[in-house]
DNA sequence: CTCTCATGCTCAATCGATGGTGCATTTACA
DNA sequence: TGTAAATGCACCATCGATTGAGCATGAGAG
């Protein structure tokens, strides 16, 4: 058998083969068959041909016929933190379980450069996409609605589209309150020792700004100044607000919260450009987890959004007709310091040492 | 306008609009014009109908007609470390620079996954693949040489198909002078001072073995007994060869070298489940890098691989005709301790904050 | 004034799967 | 035995873009 040299086979090499029409095998092999009739018998005898002969259908010219194409589209803004990489894998795992291939794409806050790939996941006519933290997820929503693609928000709201969103309030505010605790048994805290870097004039920031100051003040009452800093989400921004508060103070806020991991590492820019002393006795929250940042020499408390359960409560609203932009709150997980948890990780099928 | 209700236009759309023929139209968009005699009128007049009717080609009719899908491939063993999450965000940027439409995929080191899921990329005609981290790349390569698709080999070798590969044995041996010698400053040490942990049999981790026996054997002479465990690329079986090893010493080694950043998660949950004192004084490398993971309580010297250079050299690989299988090696880099370099994460068009 | 050739475009088949329509058989039942 | 209903399948247009082949038209040569 010359393999290599084949074509791919295709349901009219099965329909010769099988002396059946063309029709009839599609039917059988896409599953329709019972619905058109087609017996048994002969279904059976296309099945263990086309296994024979690897069938596998040509998914281009289904799309194009069906307008149905397969595949399930996410975009993120950058896959290389850990909460959007789990988020992807989390992604990958669902899509596929629904027979979908998933296909991410990050668009870099950037409004045009969002624009630019959702445009090139339409022309491949996916059935759906997920925005995860696009920085214009109306304009997204336009988008897609033209070219008539259910689409959900993941982790942030849109105005125009049903969103799953973490509760951003409550974990901040217990978050807020479990840094302040946590430096409270190494001494009394005035209102100037807790701080907040990062973030942006966003929905997610905005609530973590107002859970922050509710735990706060409810703890250890409000500053007189400005008690946080917004950064984006820029490493290098952040590192400078963090050099600007020690060039300062002398010292960085003995308890501040992170807005997100992003963020995080502005400060492990900072780190590396001084020694111990600059952040003894600080303890950190960060809205995010990363397992190596659970770790770090100083206390790090951190949020993990519930990612499988946002997926899962998207992919439900995909099905549900949207005449309504409903939001649902997931509730994330406060993470306390030195927690290595498990995550996709442990799902590989490499449990087994054999060297 | 009530361009909600307007279905995607086509090229007939265009056609009829303009005047010209269907594939004029076809010619004009797809920029084989001048090649068809078409005059730069005529062009003219099309493309910028097509602007203002928003045309974008059904990618499923044009692969379904040409055969090119203007899909590229890359499977990963899973997204959810910083080695392979930054892999897939260079990845998306250079196949985007090519016009292509990056499709990411995780085969979970299983082998049954990873034929299904490249037999589903298959199945969607992608034009290329890159294999980062398959169990069984020369598998891979059969559905792949079957299918006709080019496809190359990232960072571990195989037989059949062209790889570019890091050089793991100078980065180990690098990697190992480095914890060692740190380690010295600190006093005297012993062979059995000196471990591994990590990995399985594959050619990376060989590779790595050879090049960390190879500069340890130089600088503090051999073990007698064993001095490496391998673990598979497994967190949770990795915990459990340091706990082992802690329970038969009382400690950890003074110095060793964690095959990759999968494994030294295990690291972190032993450390979660111990006090300081059970890694006091060690001195830590890592195959892979992680901004996160250099700034722990102790000394974690990082070797990063050349990510974008890697794959650069893959989409020329492609591009060359396929006789032989070539291997090309890449250096990669050695991060000191508490050093957080600059990644993709910096490439996001949000350095400005606005809150 | 005819012939040749370049120019500028159109025609129609094609890629592989889908699904509405409709034609033969077979079965059921009077 | 004749007719209606059920069964089993084939025919063919279609999705939208691509591409080899070929038809007009006008310019230039002889």
């Amino acid at each position: 058998m010359n393999e290599k040299e084949q074509k791919k086979a295709t349901i009219y090499d099965l329909s010769i083969r099988s002396g059946a029409s063309a029709s009839t095998v599609s039917a059988v092999l896409n599953g329709s068959w019972r619905k058109r009739r087609i017996s048994e018998k002969t279904a059976k005898r296309i099945t263990s041909l086309a296994e024979e002969l690897r069938y596998t259908a040509n998914q281009q010219a289904r799309a194009l016929r069906s307008s149905r194409s397969g595949l399930a589209g996410l975009i993120l803004p950058v896959y290389d933190t850990r909460y959007f990489s789990s988020l992807a894998q989390t992604f990958e795992v669902q899509a596929r379980n629904r027979g979908l291939l998933p296909v991410v794409v990050s668009g870099r806050r950037c409004p045009e450069e969002e624009r630019r790939v959702v445009e090139s996941l339409v022309a491949y006519s996916i059935d759906s996409l997920f925005i995860a933290g696009a920085t214009d997820p109306d304009g997204v929503h336009g988008i897609c609605s033209r070219a008539r693609i259910p689409h959900v928000n993941i982790d942030l709201p849109g105005n125009l589209a049903s969103s799953v969103i973490s509760d951003n309030r409550q974990g901040a505010r217990a978050l807020t309150a479990a840094i302040i605790r946590h430096a409270q048994q190494m001494g009394r805290l005035s209102p100037d020792d807790v701080y907040m870097f990062g973030g942006r004039d966003d929905h997610a920031s905005r609530e973590r700004i107002i859970g922050f100051h509710s735990a706060k003040s409810e703890l250890v009452g409000c500053s007189r100044g400005s008690d946080s800093e917004s950064t984006g989400y820029s490493p290098s921004m952040t590192a400078m607000a963090f050099e600007r508060f020690y060039k300062r103070h002398g010292t960085l806020p003995r308890c501040f919260f992170i807005n997100s991991s992003i963020n995080f590492e502005g400060l492990l820019r900072f780190m590396g450009k001084h020694d111990g002393e600059a952040f003894e006795d600080i303890v950190v929250g960060c809205f995010d987890y990363d397992p190596f940042g659970s770790f770090l020499p100083f206390p790090v408390y951190m949020i993990r959004p519930n990612i499988s359960e946002m997926l899962e409560k998207g992919f439900e609203l995909l099905d549900i007709e949207n005449d309504t932009a409903r939001i649902v709150l997931i509730e994330p997980q406060l993470v306390l310091p030195r927690t290595a948890l498990e995550g996709p990780l442990d799902d590989l099928k490499d449990s087994v040492p054999d060297g």
